[in-house]
DNA sequence: TCGAAGTTTCAGAAGATGTTGAAACTTCGG
DNA sequence: CCGAAGTTTCAACATCTTCTGAAACTTCGA
């Protein structure tokens, strides 16, 4: 199975299976396919290159590697006394996900927390009925939780500044604390 | 604030701020919203307070509560001489969080994990390319993240069924790794 | 057993999201 | 500058998801 279209066919399974995980984190299924290619194909390739692997229209190639540009995932090069462009990955991962989860969770998550304290307050005014102090309860429980996701993300994504490889250290601290059965 | 108007006007935003949150780890919006209300409101609504709560149609509320009933967080109740279902929340969210989890993230993870290792194996078969063994290296770093993701959700699935509270804890923990700042 | 109240189902409408292809634009060697 | 090679943009198209409303179905009191 080393055969030429044995190896396409291999790459763009792979393609596909990083494609599959990063739908799964609420991307657009092409931006992983692209990264895929280009991170393990490990040398920069032009853009034509990247239409014909993927099957892609080149409209759908030029958008989705300016996205990945965008995020810091992709660079792009010139090359002397070539009038294409190629491109390639940034091999750090967590570079990618730690930008992502930054501006797209930190926010929505410190948004809700805000509806919820508001709410919270607004229910637990003095003269509130029985029902609304419940309610504020719950909903203050609401924000506790939010808080709490927005610390444990914020942690998470200071740790990996810090450190290249803080996902490996991240494991075997908090797999010691899981794994008992 | 405490008018009756005003106070179902703070309920629509919790419920909608909670359908943000759900949304963004890939629920559909509608399944946080419904929770998040007969959450807030601790005691048992029927269908048609829903529907006019959150101005859905009685077949929107119908299929969400089944799909929130199949997954466990909300409860269906009888009451003697009452012919309509009421619902209740489920209050440990955590439930919810670690099903879907467990389901959704660790057979795709599994499944790219898989991938990635048949990939890795036959692009370094004896004969294979300076070229195919470079990919197959960076295939192989593929593996070991899903790999790793894979172990980690696993380890926090685990943790979450030996403690009721496991997410406090394990803030603690790591939340004390990674501040420093 | 009948019928009213309540619930589920599902085909099609509406909306959101992703993709294409071709025209407009940019770049650069001659 | 011109024109060919390469890239971006964007409106129209296709697809996928979610929502609606009404018909079919279930339940239960009388």
């Amino acid at each position: 199975m080393t055969t030429r279209a044995g190896e396409q066919e291999l790459l763009h399974d792979v393609a596909d299976a990083v494609g599959g995980l990063m739908e799964l984190w609420g991307f657009k299924r092409v931006l992983g396919r692209l990264w895929a290619v280009l991170y393990v194909e490990a040398e920069p390739l032009s853009a034509a290159e990247l239409t014909e692997r993927l099957d892609l229209s080149v409209g759908a190639v030029s958008m989705g590697l300016g996205e990945l540009e965008r995020w810091g995932v992709v660079r792009r090069l010139r090359r002397a006394g070539d009038r294409r462009e190629f491109f390639e990955a940034e091999t750090d991962v967590w570079k990618m996900v730690s930008r992502v989860l930054r501006e797209r969770e930190l926010s929505e998550v410190e948004h809700a927390t805000g509806i919820f304290e508001r709410a919270k307050a607004s229910l637990a005014a003095p003269g509130a009925s029985p029902r609304m102090k419940r309610m504020s309860e719950r909903v203050g429980k609401l924000a506790d939780l939010a808080r709490l996701g927005g610390t444990l993300l914020g942690a998470m994504l200071d740790q990996g500044r810090l450190d290249a490889s803080p996902l490996m250290r991240f494991a075997s601290t908090f797999g010691a604390l899981g794994r008992k059965r």
